[in-house]
RNA sequence: GCGCCCGUAGCUCAGUUGGAUAGAGUGUCGGCCUCCGAAGCCGAAGGUCGUGGGUUCAAGUCCCGCCGGGCGCGCCA
């Protein structure tokens, strides 16, 4: 509709041209938008406010002459000029009625487009580091993540969904240590853990699991495992420093205590127990919750492969790399940064950042037209370097497009629930989603602007009243269901072409208002897959069942008359539809009954 | 201190990329079931869009300065 009009405005332009009027006047793109208020039609264009300057003319002035140009046209019942100089569009009545038609010819497509032309688009979401279950922050880059996939693989985008393993970094062998540490305390050795260790319940599972599994072959003494280790650094529970040390030189000489006293196959197989079993609770976590990938891609292949040294390589033959103080740096002050960052540090490891460049040349290298990662917005320091290092690599920045999302803050009775990742005390994303429910979750996780923190508020997820977004709108798909139950309980049949045929008497304000937010749907989703804002359709759907109710709660649809019966049919199964189409990008189910 | 994000109704948030008289939910108060699901609907009240300038036909939206909040500023990830 919008493109239609800015054709008739475009004819009518041009028209005024080859009459002499707006003489060298170039054309812009012409604006058409839905009117926020009724009373000021169904479409606005503000292109004599526009053109009023250049055409040296007053807006009112022009706008009278552009829409007494304008061609007929059959789905336009009335034109008006209002305020400085907009034109406005009144829409037929049949124009209204067509989409229920469109939507019911459609079906599960209405809403589809093929604006993205199939091009490729990689999605990085999630990338938790497998050294523990997902926690509720995670969460949210996962709702978010999959439904802004989902929402441009439906406007005719070719979407791949990966996740980033971090399956060769220090964390790891942290997480080894910490193990195998746990592990000595279930085999009756005492000491103090290291600050720095993971320290949840789920370390001690997978102990005592090595236990079951290995007997007591992987024991030493705990004199042994902490002899000469640099000092730790401990603090009291109120976080008071009590003795001075280093935490990362003692957990780092633990690790590399581990490597020596268990030998290398024995660490692997501590090491690999820990991977595995944390990467596949997260992989069933997620899909429990909706959230499938394309791919699961690997750091160590990266390693393996030798592309992080090629990375660092390439980078330094291009003159961004120097030696400092042991360490190699990349110069990504060239590139806006704030500071230089290490690749390399001085005990030889490479650093996260590096892989993380080889990780993305890669995926400019796989040939994505676009890539989108989505991070923590903590992680908000992390982007200038990375596009800085693509940069460097001669690759254009701007194809990588990081979208950031902020922590979600949960609430239960009122009262913030408190989290900290240090002593392990986190809701954990399956607690959460065995709470409130997976749809609850979904729903909520995307209703807000990413980049705003989340309240997250547990009691009312669980509500099941009108309180309740996500009750709110499944409800009215019940209700469809329902009606339809309804239908054949009072011996009516229905049909569907004589609805179709009957249309026109969808005149109530009511229906006319819900047909407009039908119509609306398309719009909405391709604002929310461009924009990479998935609130905007939680926030329609919202809207439309409340067009809904609000229609059914004033007028019947099983009404006597077979011809108007059949036509309000449509108008609901129409709605219905709607629905469950905007539902399923989010990842959230559409019940028959609740 | 520097950088990024955020300040809109009592509370939680939208605001169509600069459009006309700033909107929802919740909370408060008051109405609506002999009728397809009241898990619903309607109404009232509630605002100097943090603040001061600037840009233009038009600013909650863009630019600059303040005020307030969050995050980041490691050879951590």
């Amino acid at each position: 509709m919008k493109t239609h009009l800015q054709t008739l405005i475009n004819h009518a332009l041009q028209h005024l041209q080859t009459e002499g009027a707006l003489a060298g006047v170039e054309l812009p793109a012409i604006p058409v938008e839905r009117s926020r208020d009724r009373t000021h039609g169904d479409f606005a264009s503000s292109i004599a406010l526009v053109l009023a300057k250049t055409a040296r003319c007053k807006p009112l002035n022009l706008a009278e002459r552009i829409a007494a140009a304008l061609p007929v046209s059959e789905r336009i019942a009335k034109i008006e000029i209002a305020g400085p100089g907009f034109i406005n569009f009144f829409l037929t009545a049949d124009a209204y009625q067509a989409v229920v038609r469109e939507i019911l010819d459609q079906g599960e497509a209405f809403g589809r487009s093929t604006l993205g032309g199939g091009q490729r688009v990689q999605v990085e979401f999630v990338s938790a580091n497998p050294t523990g279950p997902l926690h509720v922050g995670h969460g949210r880059g996962a709702a978010f993540g999959a439904t802004v996939a989902n929402l441009l693989e439906a406007v005719g985008y070719q979407v791949h969904r990966e996740y980033y393993v971090n399956d060769a970094g220090r964390q790891m062998n942290i997480l080894a240590a910490s193990i195998w540490l746990r592990y000595l305390e279930h085999c009756g050795e005492s000491f103090r853990f290291p600050s720095n260790g993971y320290r949840g319940e789920y370390v001690r599972e997978l102990a005592a699991r090595l236990y079951a599994e290995q007997g007591s072959a992987y024991v030493t003494s705990a004199a042994q495992a902490f002899q000469d280790l640099p000092q730790d650094e401990i603090h009291d529970e109120d976080g008071n420093l009590i003795t001075p040390g280093d935490q990362e030189a003692h957990i780092d000489g633990l690790v590399e205590r581990a490597r020596v006293l268990l030998g290398d196959h024995h660490y692997r197989y501590i090491f690999e127990l820990g991977l595995n079993t944390i990467i596949d609770d997260i992989r069933d976590d997620l899909r429990e919750f909706g959230v499938v990938y394309d791919h699961w891609y690997s750091e160590r292949t990266l390693e393996e492969r030798g592309a992080v040294n090629k990375t660092i390589q390439r980078l330094r033959d291009v003159g961004q790399v120097y030696e400092r103080e042991g360490a190699l740096w990349f110069r990504s002050t060239a590139f806006g940064d704030e500071k230089d960052r290490v690749m390399q540090r001085e005990n030889g490891q490479t650093t996260y950042f590096a892989s993380d460049i080889a990780y993305h040349l890669e995926k400019f290298e796989r040939g994505f037209d676009g890539v989108i990662d989505v991070w923590g917005a903590d992680h908000h320091g992390y982007v200038p370097r990375v596009k800085g290092a693509l940069q460097a690599l001669g690759e254009n920045p701007a194809r990588l497009d990081v979208l950031l999302v902020q922590f979600a803050i949960l609430y239960r009775n009122g009262e913030r629930v408190q989290m900290s990742t240090r002593s392990g005390d986190f809701v954990t994303l399956r607690e959460l989603r065995h709470e409130v429910g997976n749809d609850a979750a979904r729903f909520f996780y995307v209703m807000r602007k990413s980049e705003q923190h989340l309240d997250f508020d547990l009691d009312l997820a669980k509500s099941q009243s009108r309180d309740n977004p996500v009750y709110y709108i499944q409800y009215a798909h019940a209700r469809v269901c329902s009606v339809l139950r309804q239908l054949q309980e009072k011996g009516f049949s229905r049909d569907e072409p004589r609805g179709r045929d009957h249309l026109a008497l969808l005149t109530e304000s009511h229906e006319e208002t819900l047909l407009i937010v039908l119509a609306r749907y398309p719009e909405v989703v391709e604002a929310a897959a461009l924009n990479h804002e998935p609130h905007q359709l939680a926030q329609y759907l919202r809207e439309l069942a409340n067009a809904f109710h609000t229609y059914y709660n004033e007028h019947r649809v099983l009404v006597s008359d077979d011809a108007l019966r059949d036509a309000r049919l449509n108008l609901s199964l129409a709605t219905r539809q709607v629905i469950r189409n905007g539902l399923n990008l989010l990842g959230v189910s559409a019940p028959e009954a609740m």
